[in-house]
Formats: C-alpha cells, structure tokens, sequence
DNA sequence: ATGAAAGCGCTAACAA
DNA sequence: TTGTTAGCGCTTTCAT
C-alpha cells in the first residue's frame, strides 16, 4: 500500500479536503461556520465527510480552539436519586447546546472529590459542578484552578469566587420540623445521612434543633442517627432507635430515601403509619407518593437548580461570564399522610 | 508585563520545566511514566506542578497519544433507575482506572441516540455502550466507525462486529409469566414500556405471549397497553386498563417502574393486592421491596451487566481487544406479595 | 469565498 | 536518566 493512498486509518481534514479538492480551512469552515461558505462547496464537503465517514478529532479540535465545550460534575453517588435527579435535569439542559457532560463520583469523600477536581480539569472540564462544599473547607483554594469555575449545588453559599446555587437548608427543615412538633410529638428521633463535613447536612440539623427550641423542647433530647443514604440506612437506622426507644413517635430524616427505608420497615414491623409513628422526609422525590400513606416531606427544587446550574456554566461557556454570588430558591412543606398527631396525648 | 515572565495564564508542560530546571520532556515522564525518572527529580518537578496549579491540557494530550482515556454511554432517560443503577456500576469500575465516562441521553429515541453516536466519537469517546438495539436496525452500519467498538447492554445480540452483554428477555419474561398464569388468572392486562423498535422489548411481549401459549389462553386475548416507562405511567395505563376491563386480574409490567405506578393507583383505588388484583414487574430494582406488598419480578443482574460492559471496554482501551459476540447473564425469578391466584377461581 | 501557514501543548522516538 | 525534536489534526489569522 502506498502512503499518499486511501489509508485504512481514521480519516482526518486533510483527507476530506483531498477528497473534496479544497483546503483543510475549508472543510473546516464547513463544519464550524458554514454560513462562510458558498452553498455548493458546503454540499461538496458534507458529501465527502458523510463517505468517509469522518469525526472531528476532538484533541485537535481542542488545541486549537481553546475549547472543550465540556463541564464536569462531581457526584457523590449515582445510586442517590436526589443527585440523580439533579444531573439529569443539568444534562438535560446541555445537550442541545452541545455541552457534554463528564460524571465524577465521590463517594460522598471530600479528598476523593478534591482528586475529581483536578482530574475533571485534566480531562478538559471548562467549568464545574458539584453538591458538595467540604472541597472549600479542606482544600488550598490556591491550586483550584482560577479560570475553571466551581459551582456548588444544593449546598450553602461558598468563600471565594466560587458560586453557588441552593436553598436555605436550614430554615427549610426548621418549617418542616416546626410543623410536626407543634402537633405535639415529645419523642423524637432524627435519622441523618452521614453529616462528615457537609455544612447543608449541618444545617438541617440545625433546623431540627431550631424547631425543638421553639417548642419548648431541649435540642439534646433529640436522638440523632447517622447512616448511608440508602434505604437500607433507613430501615436499620429505625430498627435501632426503635430498640433503642420504643415510644418514639416521630423520625425526621434528612431525605426521603431514608423516610421511605424507615417506612418500609416501620410497616413490615406492624407499626401503624401515621397512628403509631410520623415519619417525616426531605427533598419530595417520587418516592415520596410510591409509599402507603404518602410520605410528608420538603419540596426543593431539584431540577430548576440543575437548570440554573447549567445555565450559569452555559454563560460562562458561552459568553465568558464568569458565575459569581449565590441563589437561594424556594421550597415548600408537603404536607401529606406519614404525618400526624402522636397517639396518646398525655392529659397534663 | 513581559512576554516571557510568569503570565498570567493556564501555565503549560514548558511552564513546569523551566521552573524545574528540566525539559519538558522530562515534565511528561514525570507525570506519565514516573518510574523512568530520578526520585529527585520527581520531587522537584511535582512541586513545581503543584506550586503553578499545573494542570495538563486535555486536547495536547489527546491529539499527542491518540488516546483519551474516554467512553460515552448513551442512555435512554437519567429518571430511569434501571439505566442509572447500570451506568452507576459502570463509572464504579471504570474510576479507578482513570478512564472517563461522557454521558449522553437519547430519550428512547433511535434517530438522537443516532447523533449521539456521532457526537461521542466526535468528542473522543473511545468506545460506546448503548442500551437500545435501533441503532443497528435504523443506520447505515458504515458509517458508524469501524475503530470505535459499540457495546449493546440488556438488549439482544446485533448484527456486524458489535458486542452485546445481556440475558434472555424472552425467556425470563415468560417464566415469570407461566408462573403468573398458572395461578389461574385468565384475564391478563400487559403494560409496557413504549415499544419503539426495541427488540428487547417486543422480546419481552413474546414471552408474556408464550406464557399465555403454554396455558391455553389465546394470545390474542392479551390486553396489550404501551405507556412512558415512569411511575405515572403505570398509574395512568392502569386506571385505563381497569375503565377497560374491570375484571382484570392479573396486570404484567415489563418493568418495575409501571408495576409500582400500578400498584400505588390500585391502592389508591382502594383494591386490595394481592386479593383484587395481582401485579408484577421486571428487573427487581430496589424499589421493587419499597411498596407493601413487595413486588413479584425478575432479577435481573444490572451492575454485572454495566461490570462486564466497563470490562470490555477497558479490554479494548488497555489491550486494544475489540469486544465481540455476546454474553447472555442468568436472570432470577422473585416471587413476593403482589402476586397471588385470583379471588373467584371459576368452578368448571 | 477560499487558501497558506503558523502554531496550540503535548508525547514519543531517538540521541546523548 | 534526561534532552532534542518532530509531529499529532485542527483552528485561525492573514492573504488573495
């Protein structure tokens, strides 16, 4: 075979300029700003493109663009459907615009989120996202890269050029848990996911505890369970605080995977949903309403943060803004079957 | 400012070596082959990385080794737990061995994931999974490139040089089926995912069908009802079933996700599961033990599934294998609480 | 509307 | 063990 011949490699510009007898700045122009190009060229080259059925070379086209048209996003974990709700809703907003979309996971650990970083800067990641703010606290922000944004989702508002799109985790779970103690619960039980560093799990705790001292009720005589967000964590979690109080009437979660875990086994256990037992959730997935009596829960608006989340990224992208300052969203009280009166209200 | 003085840009290999004292040269041993370099070089050269926030540029790397350590997915919906918990045991096997994962959606549609195919290799992806078997049906094979290898996931087996991992749809749904319809139930309602030109779904219809062949009952008496794969889904094509037919006893989804939107409308609906009515479903997602009574499915082994395709690829990636024939997993039949026989058996 | 040519930042021979 | 150097395939001025 000769050299100069049809290769039996990947095609290149080069090759579809020969074969359309133009140059390579013109195959390119083709393909990148075709309004450039007089209409019967354009035809010309599409023909030989679609027969030699070539692909842009995305290094090259990086190199020398200065462009990968790519974000990353740091997960903590696939198997949670809050973030994966979320994710899609970012994706969702990309692909028309043709930004791709690198998915990190970090296991919920801060060191492996800080590592995700740097690798998703490696691969090209033009901006990133992510739902976590513990690489803040752990991190030199010096060797965050400065011209790659960081945008945190869901989570509270961050030191530094970083920005950040969420909702007021505290005050959010303080109305939810106002509302259930104000119907009279004393024993109560918080079931959380495993708080590490994360200021917005922090937070909601704070909230739970908030709404205890409003009511009169001592922070410290709540029992605090901390598990896997799963709903296996919920139903072990249940099953020790039950055995640990069997008069509890109220469990708070931090999410409505572990109230749905709770609820599942509270039911398999014969507790009576809400007679016996109020369970509370946050977030209001499709779950919430999946269980029988439907789950009482916070409503966040999981998918206009993406949303917004991806449009900042697109602004930045786009335009070159860089994203800046925080959102705060609203969210609201789902108030629905899991929820009620404890029992026996003892007459005082 | 001077040209040649500390800019204020993204600092590049030249950048490191120079402030090393070392060519460049050495910089990319350093950070691709540490072994072949000196220990003291090493320390030097990696303090100098950090200290600049040395980050290597994708599209130099790539268009230099040809290589980019990246594969896409296409993916039919994000809010479909089944293709998440797949893609979730994919980016577990695949993190570890620094090998991204571009994630693009299809939305069940043939002509999009199409594009996609384009778009990933476009965007470097060095091979592809894929969920859905209508881009071998819809596409001319030749244009899909020859040197990026496709990988069908829980689908049937493709044509051409294409792999698949996958079990037999056909086979596991109508044991399932026969062991529904030996109970007794005769009148039998089929909801399914929107058909398309999926070929794992229709195989999953003819297993229902060779279920209802094996007892007798005329095939055609199936009440057959295609619907978004979602929990409203089923809720929905189940209020519409019952309006249909209201001596329906047996309701078959092809997928967990309808079977517990079934589920929830019939409790809802104040029918008493399984005495009223009996519900299954397929592929035993964790949701399949959350509604009470739990779900009667089929397991099917999804992160092995997701395992074997990362496996593969990374095969192709590391060894340069290019993933061919298929491998059909053992799929497992759980019978729980939805399913039982119907109330009134007809004395013959 | 099109072409020529200079890099983009890195890797991988090859030399030393 | 380290340095020199020639590209990788594309975009993008600058000409024409």
């Amino acid at each position: 075979m000769s050299k100069d011949s049809t290769k039996n490699v990947v095609p290149t510009l080069a090759d579809v300029a020969r074969a359309a007898g133009v140059s390579s700045a013109t195959v390119s122009r083709v393909l990148n700003q075709p309004s450039l190009v007089h209409e019967n060229t354009f035809q010309v080259v599409m023909q030989k493109v679609r027969e030699l059925g070539y692909h842009p070379n995305f290094g090259a086209r990086a190199l020398a663009s200065k462009r990968t048209h790519t974000i990353g996003i740091i997960i903590p974990s696939l198997d949670n459907y809050y973030y994966v709700k979320c994710l899609s809703a970012i994706e969702e907003s990309l692909k028309d615009l043709r930004i791709s979309v690198l998915v990190a996971t970090s296991n919920y650990n801060s060191v492996i989120e800080r590592n995700q970083v740097d690798r998703l800067i490696s691969r090209g990641a033009e901006g990133i996202l992510c739902f976590r703010d513990t690489i803040h606290a752990d991190t030199d922000d010096t060797v965050i890269s400065k011209t790659t944004p960081l945008i945190t989702i869901g989570s509270r508002a961050c030191r530094g050029a970083m920005s950040m799109i969420g909702f007021n985790n505290r005050q959010a779970m303080a109305e939810l848990a106002l509302y259930a103690v104000a119907m009279g619960h004393k024993n109560i039980a918080y079931i959380t996911a495993h708080l590490n560093k994360n200021t917005f799990l922090f937070e909601r705790l704070e909230g739970v505890q908030d709404a205890l001292g409003h009511s009169g009720i001592s922070p410290s005589e709540l029992r605090l369970y901390e598990t896997h967000s799963t709903f296996d964590g919920g139903s072990d979690s249940f099953e020790k605080l039950m055995a640990d109080d069997p008069t509890t009437t109220l469990v708070i979660c931090s999410n409505d995977i572990l109230a749905v875990g709770v609820a599942t086994k509270a039911l398999s256990m014969k507790y009576s949903i809400p007679a016996d037992l109020s369970i509370t959730g946050f977030y209001d997935l499709d779950i919430a309403r999946v269980i029988e009596p439907k789950l009482t829960t916070v409503m966040v608006p999981i998918a206009q943060m993406g949303r917004r989340a991806a449009m900042a990224m697109v602004d930045f992208i786009v335009n070159n803004t860089m994203p800046t300052g925080s959102v705060l969203l609203e969210t609201r009280l789902c108030i629905r079957g899991t929820l009620a009166p404890p029992k026996q209200v003892e007459c005082v």
